[in-house]
DNA sequence: TATGCAATGTGATGCATATCACAAAATAAT
DNA sequence: ATTATTTTGTGATATGCATCACATTGCATA
């Protein structure tokens, strides 16, 4: 059976903690989906009825600010989609969109529900999960407002070096005007940054790839702008 | 019984789910507190071992960025404090700071812990509030980082007036430097802001009462900057 | 009532960065 | 292969706002 949820290899730590009979529950609930970079996984505005659980793949959460689209975070598998919008309310309050190839599974929000009520060990991960992401997000909101471009910048690479693909060579998902998105500026300051950071030497580009030359320099950035 | 979880007037609704095992539990296992205007409830750095739950009065939940304070968000009565520190780390992530004279009740981890596993419904409307928190700060951010002060100062007001006070005159609960910290400014910007606002008839200060004569241009200026 | 400290008002200056306006390059589509 | 379209590079200009530097007012404590 392809869609056995028992013989998954990518599980959360959530997941991992549901029993057989939660698993096959799965496996008759959901729908499993490949899709291409640039796929969009969750609108929004549109109506939500599944929570989504990447398999595999890179996305990016993002939401419509007053004047432009803002990227509030970059999620890797394997890892829930959507929980917030679809639990918080009927249509979702954000949109995620698969930045690399990725598989995803739909599960009805009625078995969900069902396993949490089921599993005290998953519905425990699952509030320390959020508990977590909402500090996250503050501490987030903070540096983004706090910190000059430079700064966020530096992070944003020291992301996706350090949690995303954790290595200091890596292919950048993210089009200069994303990454603006990503980082709260402008598509030109990221161009002028990013050119500032390889003539200084911290990192080399070739087209999207980026190495990281110089991490030290980079978490100094990061810290004074 | 003082101390009667039972007959508290003031419950969220989470807590009106619990059944009266789950509320005498609670009534057992909790020390009430009365706090002044400035004391501090959680403050960020420390080990957290309790759940707060403000029975009565208005808090700021605030957090160190890189260079300055930022407050996070207002919480008014009746509102559990300090889940996401408590739940995700030992030590607070940030810090709660009550903002006019309140009553709290601090609430042991594991018995917090063992009504989540004892209460489903309980643990629907939490989840229900973790997604809507998470999704609020998300879009909180995007405001901040997009707009230019004016409409930050717009939204402070506005927020105030809709959703603390409810009601068009009120008086403000913070100094002009803590509004700098909710606003993502300067306390002098503050300043010039405000009399900028009453020059324009849009609001009357007294003191630190505000009423608000101009909701719809407000609203505008919200919307614009 | 006097004295001190905290909270506010207000001008002048500087700077980070958005925006505009293109050119160049890279990708995709035909 | 040739367009068409999207991405990127780079200068010039404008501006919102922080910062500094005080003056002033309000409030608390002796």
């Amino acid at each position: 059976m392809l869609n056995d949820c028992r013989n998954c290899l990518f599980k959360t730590k959530a997941t991992s903690m549901l029993g057989e009979s939660s698993l096959d529950q799965l496996s008759l609930n959901h729908l499993e989906l490949k899709l291409k970079k640039g796929d969009s996984i969750i609108k929004q505005g549109t109506y939500s009825t599944n929570v989504i659980f990447l398999r595999t793949g890179l996305a990016k959460i993002h939401i419509a600010g007053p004047y432009n689209e803002q990227i509030v975070k970059m999620v890797n598998a394997p890892s829930y989609l959507g929980l917030p919008t679809t639990f918080g309310s009927k249509i979702n309050q954000y949109s995620v969109t698969a930045v690399s190839d990725a598989e995803v599974c739909f599960i009805d929000l009625e078995v969900f529900l069902k396993i949490i009520d089921e599993n005290k060990e998953f519905t425990h991960e699952l509030i320390q999960e959020f508990c977590k992401n909402e500090v996250e997000s503050f501490r987030r909101c903070a540096n983004r407002t706090q910190k000059l471009i430079r700064g966020n910048m530096a992070d944003a690479i020291l992301e996706f070096s350090d949690n995303i693909f954790k290595s200091d060579t890596f292919v950048l998902p993210l089009s200069q005007a994303e990454l603006a998105n990503l980082v709260d500026t402008s598509r030109e300051s990221i161009s002028r940054i990013l050119n500032e950071f390889e003539g200084d030497g911290i990192i080399k580009m070739t087209g999207k790839q980026i190495e990281i030359l110089n991490k030290k320099s980079l978490l100094l950035i990061s810290q004074n702008g």
